[in-house]
RNA sequence: GCUCCCGUGGUGUAGUCCGGCCCAUCAUCUCGGCCUUUCGAGCCGAAUACCCGGGUUCAAAUCCCGGCGGGAGCACCA
């Protein structure tokens, strides 16, 4: 018998209750610790940057490059720089300058720096003379299909080939009004078409929202991020995986330069469902009115969200635990949500809010004092009290309404029982009965409007007592978290 | 089509570089139970994952090869 068999036939013959204790132990978990990103390799002070294009204001999918970037500098003590990236100049909202900064301030992040690309033009032109004159670039006139059709069959065109000077000529007549492109030499042989000589710079003859006609000969975005990437200082880029081949071409100008490249650290793309980011898009709803602005509670902005209660610290705390993989990842709202209501729950103070209300009369021989805690959990916020006489007015939301019997026994919340009788709610007693349902109930008639992010709209009574909670989160129990503004309340979430 | 990147529960994430302490972490979601003057929160419990197939190895989520799947780029946009 082998000694398989032996061992085979040894634990057959053991009580099920004493193989139990083989079972390998449950290992004790290690840390609740928050998980830390991973570190940066860094041998000096780390220089980071964000930098959108001024075409709008900033909106969820900006959070992420933001949070993170951010998030290293406040581990290594380092430097953000906003950098306003405005070299087209048909593709900028003047008002964007300043709606992006607000942005910011409203997440809570502090830009040691800004600066904006368009005031820049004259370092590009003495960078890209430099390339030219070490034979990295070229000018060429010649038609743009033409160009692109060569570049496909990995042919050079005859452009290119021409010597450095005569480079440099044309490249001053491109500023003084010819037509042309500024073009950075790679590899033709390249088997990614994609990274084949790249465009540095083109004419156009609109004015800049800033410059005005000041200049007509514009660097791409290429050529400008690597210049300003090393110009400034960056230290570390860290960005979306839809940048990977941008990376590429940016190497070229390092290499013609002969400048030290920064770490390049590349995260998956988001994609963010039911939510339109579109920012040209967005903009042309607002302008057909379909949206009031750029803050309408519908969209995905900052100033939207921020609207609805969300705070500040959810965009970090959620991008942060999205880390930095080149996995693509999808976002979840309700991960985000359920961040946010970790951040807001305990300090959200609670009001009845009722939808669809039904008046009825109330009725007692005394009166009757409602004492409702704002907070269930929360004491220190104390109570909000409300003494209710007979012949009050009390409204009841439709929907509870529906599920009962007329002449049932209910429970107001937080005041007392009372029996339905016609249009009259009769005091019956306050003890405490198990089943009886439980109604939120308004005495004033203070109205709003509840909006939803999907668009509908309910309208409702809420306390009296709004008004010192106005711009505050609260939650309207049973519905959710919203935010007071006036006689409107925007849904957060639940 | 060409080039590049990436595949761990429904979602996000840890572990992958340096194979074993991983019958796989944490959060969220879902489902039960407790508590609660409805919701929420809290507490207890359950369910759910290593893309597939080969190979190497005593041992593979981890290394190798091949599939398959997803994403991005191929602009005189950013």
């Amino acid at each position: 018998m082998s000694i398989i068999d032996e061992v085979i036939d040894e634990v057959n013959s053991l009580d099920v209750n004493d193989l139990k204790s083989y079972l390998p132990k449950k290992k004790k978990q290690a840390k609740a610790e928050p998980k830390e990103l991973p570190p940066l390799d860094k041998n000096e002070k780390v220089v980071l940057r964000f930098a959108p294009g001024p075409s709008g204001p900033l909106h969820l999918g900006h959070t992420r490059a933001l949070a993170l970037n951010n998030y290293y500098k406040k581990r290594y003590n380092g430097k953000l720089i906003l950098r306003l990236e405005d070299t087209n100049p048909n593709a900028i909202d003047p008002e964007a300058y300043v709606l992006i900064s607000e942005d910011l301030d409203w997440l809570g992040i502090e830009a040691d720096e800004v600066i904006t690309q368009s005031e820049r033009i004259e370092t590009y032109y003495e960078d890209i003379r430099k390339i030219i004159l070490k034979g990295g670039a070229y000018v060429t006139k010649s038609d743009a299909e033409e160009w692109r059709e060569l570049k496909r069959q990995k042919k050079a065109h005859p452009d290119r080939e021409r010597d450095p000077e005569r480079q440099i000529a044309e490249f001053d007549s491109l500023l003084s009004g010819d037509n042309g492109i500024v073009v950075i030499k790679t590899n033709l042989d390249d088997p990614n078409p994609a990274l084949r000589d790249f465009v540095a710079f083109r004419v156009v003859e609109d004015p800049h929202p800033l410059q005005k006609t000041k200049y007509r000969l514009w660097p791409l975005y290429n050529f400008a991020v690597a210049i300003d990437d090393y110009r400034l200082g960056i230290t570390h880029v860290l960005r979306g995986k839809d940048h990977l081949n941008n990376t590429e071409k940016q190497k070229w100008i390092y290499k013609y330069m002969d400048w030290k490249e920064p770490e390049f650290i590349h995260y998956g793309l988001v994609s963010i469902p039911k939510t339109n980011l579109k920012t040209s898009k967005i903009r042309q709803s607002i302008s057909d009115g379909e949206y009031s602005g750029w803050d309408d509670c519908r969209i995905a902005t900052i100033r939207a969200l921020a609207r609805r209660g969300y705070s500040s610290e959810t965009f970090s705390k959620y991008w942060e635990a999205s880390g930095v993989k080149e996995v693509d990842i999808k976002f979840s709202w309700q991960n985000f949500d359920a961040m946010n209501k970790d951040l807001i729950d305990a300090k959200s103070k609670r009001l009845f809010f009722v939808s669809e209300p039904c008046e009825y009369i109330f009725s007692s021989k005394k009166t009757i004092t409602k004492e409702a805690p704002w907070h269930p959990d929360n004491k220190k916020l104390g109570n909000r009290v409300e003494d209710i006489i007979s012949g009050s007015k009390i409204y009841l939301p439709n929907a509870d309404l529906s599920k009962i019997q007329d002449t049932s026994e209910i429970r107001l919340k937080n005041l007392c029982n009372v029996k339905i009788n016609g249009n009259t709610l009769e005091f019956s007693g306050f003890e405490h009965k198990k089943g009886i349902p439980i109604f939120q109930w308004c005495s004033g008639n203070r109205k709003i409007e509840l909006y939803y992010p999907d668009g509908t709209i309910s309208q409702g009574l809420v306390e009296d007592n709004i008004d010192k909670l106005d711009n505050t989160v609260v939650q309207f129990e049973r519905t959710g978290f919203v935010r007071l503004e006036g006689d409107k309340a925007f849904f957060l979430h639940r």
